[in-house]
DNA sequence: ATCAAATGTTAACGTTGTCAACATTTGCCC
DNA sequence: GGGCAAATGTTGACAACGTTAACATTTGAT
């Protein structure tokens, strides 16, 4: 039997409160908020998401989420690590097909930039100072830490087919994302709007091309 | 004289609102506000930085704000512009006394850093969403782009000492930003923090020199 | 079958952004 | 100087929000 996800339990409407009176008990209200708030993010952005927008969305009262999220804080802490998850699987799968080491690890970078410029509220949710401490939230920590790892085992596989100079390959994967982050912020934070939209991909692989010049051993 | 700036009305406190009842007009509202709002920024956060807030912190009534600022954005973007010209300020002392030019062009990347971990909660606000539009705030975007000018200028001038490869200055500024901001965002959104605090300058040095390494012309 | 735990609802509280209505002050024009 | 409009302040309201307390329903283990 599928599971039911956001508004849709069953029977008719509440009179007063025109929410529709389902039974009593969601069956995974948990996860048909988060559905509802990943909704939100893209339609109103990360103003716009609201723990008592994500109720509604859901068909829930406003009251339902606190006995699956803790606060705001912490829906907005599991939008970011679904986020996350998102960003990692983009990236897997566009590095998958490359056979050359550089090649892959240019294409983790694209990736990166590709899913801040198709998702930029998401996006922004991930990186928000709403939620302050990352590490009080181990399943975002973790699959932020993911996402890095995805960066640094890329660059040590480089520099072991003897594509990349030698060094701590966690310093050069720093450098990797901080230049693909930081276009990456730049573009969602709409700095760049002289050149938006179409020049991104162009200005992803002029950014990156620069920081490769930087990386590659020539022959 | 000396303008009033903050709460420092004069006269004695309200009974009621114990605001201190000070002349009817405050003479300088708006820069008080600014003040303010960049006192509450560095000690409360970007959401701590509220209109009531402000407006409690500059001794006047919660509406007294809208006769100098819009909305809460307007207020924000107000904050932001300062910002910039912080950083610009920032920025040019840092590099005036270096005399290779690649010396100037890594101590504006170096500055960057340094801002922006030294004002983070600033810095957030300088590229925060709730400014949707910058260019609905000329002098927000002037003030923004006159940051990025100066990085277009120290490249151009690397080039014509023959010190850096040909190209669109702008586009290889572009690859400088987007490593300094991107290394700035990681920083103030904490995604760092096993590194952190002490090997910012570290990292910022090692990030930029991988940058350098792509664009600087060896001999 | 019973009863506690899980999970939902309603109703409040304080805070916020914003606006309308009103008050005071300032500065200009005669 | 006197009067008057504009500038700039205040008060009081409204809706939306996060959050909590008190209560209701359902579920599952014994």
């Amino acid at each position: 039997m599928t599971k039911r996800i956001l508004s849709s339990r069953a029977r008719r409407e509440h009179p007063k409160t025109g929410r529709p009176r389902g039974p009593y008990h969601h069956g995974n209200l948990r996860e048909a908020l988060l559905q509802a708030a990943l909704r939100l993010v893209e339609t109103v952005g990360p103003g716009g998401l609201t723990l008592r927008a994500t109720a509604r969305l859901a068909g829930v009262s406003q009251a339902a989420p606190y006995r699956h999220f803790a606060s705001r804080e912490a829906l907005l802490a599991a939008v970011a690590e679904e986020g996350f998850r998102a960003l990692t699987a983009m990236q897997r799968d566009s590095a998958r097909h490359k056979g050359d080491p550089i090649d892959r690890f240019q294409a983790l970078g694209l990736a990166y930039i590709g899913f801040a410029s198709s998702h930029p509220s998401h996006f922004r949710v991930m990186f928000a100072p709403e939620v302050a401490d990352k590490f009080a939230y181990p399943a975002l920590a973790e699959a932020a830490a993911e996402a890095f790892g995805l960066l640094v085992d890329a660059i040590a596989e480089c520099q072991r087919a003897g594509k990349v100079k030698e060094g701590d390959p966690k310093e050069l994967a720093l450098a990797a994302w901080s230049v693909v982050h930081g276009l990456s912020a730049l573009v969602v934070d709409r700095q760049l709007s002289e050149l938006y939209p179409v020049k991104v991909e162009e200005m992803a692989r002029s950014v990156t091309q620069r920081l490769f010049d930087g990386l590659v051993l020539d022959p």
